[in-house]
DNA sequence: AACTATTTATAAGA
DNA sequence: TTCTTATAAATAGTT
């Protein structure tokens, strides 16, 4: 910094304070979102190592377009969130069950009601497809669940009754 | 400050430069996450208001505790982002169909491949009723809905397989 | 949780 | 969009 006269001339009026508020002019609003964009997910990634956590972040600017930032990723983590309720309780249906009880009745549901293991294996190989294939079983919520239970047995059940013949 | 002898004492060392790595105090971690946390969510705020964007954000902790914050809301946030791939653009699977296609696809398939309507008219019954009852369906990816079908076709066959019968 | 020296982010300007 | 720079804002280490 030059000083001349013991006074220092300031090049730029530099960072100011500003009001929190919506910026009018359109150009002003671009840079500031540009700008402060890149400086949030760049929080996220250094809050992200430093407090040993999973973060996600999506943004939707005024063009509505989507920005988003998440490690491991976006996906996995929404996928973590689904069965944990509005005040991140684990989520249970009107049984009382939590998700990996349910999916254990279900398997067991299934393998008490026939003696062809055959079936059983087949809808835990299909399973494990849709597990692996997606990553995304566990994102089903309960209730989704329990639909894809009734989906299941009652296809079975419709398909068994008239195929007239019992397994 | 107090300053003698025209040194300045120093009450502290005051913020210093650390690399961004992982914290292996616990005591230290759970400080620098909640220090963290806090400021990137002040920055989520600011960020929203000054760049005209909606903004969520979910942060898994260490504790596999959640700490989410969105505006509007970070449900309606991911509603929006939920038929977008990656690079933003609108979900298509590898044939090239859209949501509705598929969903078309699967009841032809299912249709065409049994003279028994009664099977297909329960394979709609709980489609139905799995999509009134989760409001959830249309939140299936497409490559879920795949594997839904594979499960779906997949246990059929195997039943009608051990079952010896062809419908 | 509070303090504070220092680092980091950024508003304005170019 | 990118660079600069003065300043505001966040925070690491300490108490």
């Amino acid at each position: 910094m030059i000083v001349s006269n013991g006074i220092p001339e300031k090049k730029t009026k530099g960072k100011r304070k500003i009001e929190i508020q919506k910026i009018d002019k359109k150009t002003s609003l671009q840079v500031s979102f540009s700008k402060r964009r890149k400086g949030l997910f760049k929080k996220v990634a250094k809050t992200r190592v430093l407090g040993g956590t999973d973060i996600a972040i999506l943004i939707q600017s005024l063009g509505n377009k989507f920005f988003t930032f998440g490690e491991p990723s976006v996906e996995s983590i929404l996928n973590r969130c689904q069965f944990l309720d509005d005040a991140h309780n684990p989520v249970v249906d009107e049984r009382g069950e939590t998700f990996e009880e349910m999916l254990t009745r279900l398997r067991d549901k299934v393998s008490n009601r026939t003696s062809h293991n055959s079936v059983v294996d087949e809808m835990g190989k299909n399973e494990r497809k849709f597990r692996r294939e997606n990553e995304n079983l566990e994102k089903m919520k309960l209730g989704e669940l329990g639909a894809f239970e009734e989906i299941l047995t009652g296809l079975r059940d419709e398909v068994l009754n008239h195929a007239s013949v019992s397994l």
